[in-house]
DNA sequence: TTCATATATTATAATATTCTAATTATTCAA
DNA sequence: TTGAATAATTAGAATATTATAATATATGAA
């Protein structure tokens, strides 16, 4: 990793822009649902018991971060992220927490 | 990945609870102080410009998060990240915005 | 004990975020 | 073209977050 890049200011301010615009429970579910590859945004809709303008809202911020890109299919308006590795930084999150979930458990089993 | 342990609702909440604690400017900068080992509160204070309280309600923050421990040593609390993993999380992410960076790089490089 | 240094806590004002409701825009089919 | 379905935008109230200022707590040295 190249310190020098990440000194870069505009960089920094990315790195906080993506980070607040996955802070959120129901954007962190929405890109969740993008998993699977596109989906539009009525499918999303039902998927997270939020009213649709909300729902658009919620997009609108991720990819307005350049988390996802959409393109319109006839009534249909369809999102995807834009680079797969959004997943990476999710999955290190996981491993994170997965890792202090079995630490925990270790410590109970030592106790019993 | 385990999709039944991730969708314990308590790890989501934990999920958002570290997403939220590091979608902060100065959260974000201290997170990286840290990258060394353990600090002190007066370091990060004067590293990061910021009132010595607001600094402690930001170490707060991550504390409860799950982010960070700290010790007392004499005057001086240090604090240290519980996991290491936490970097790598934020390597992940990194490595997302530079590949970005660079894909952009490529098209302008087309463009000449 | 008393003082100086380091850290934490609290209240509050300023700001940012979120959701709802209403409206607008876009597309397709009748 | 009109209407129905889908999505985006806007205004606002409610809530959450942040920084500041003031105060409290904890430690070590004199």
């Amino acid at each position: 990793m190249d310190k020098k890049v990440l000194e870069n200011l505009e960089l920094l301010q990315k790195r906080l822009n993506v980070c607040k615009a996955v802070a959120n429970a129901k954007r962190l579910q929405i890109l969740d649902l993008m998993r699977d590859g596109e989906i539009c945004v009525c499918d999303i809709t039902s998927a997270v018991d939020l009213e649709q303008s909300n729902v658009s809202q919620h997009l609108t911020v991720l990819k307005n971060a350049g988390i996802l890109t959409s393109r319109r299919n006839g009534q249909h308006v369809l999102y995807k992220v834009r680079n797969e590795k959004i997943f990476d930084f999710m999955d290190a999150l996981d491993a994170l927490l997965l890792e202090e979930l079995e630490t925990a458990s270790k410590l109970l089993k030592g106790l019993q």
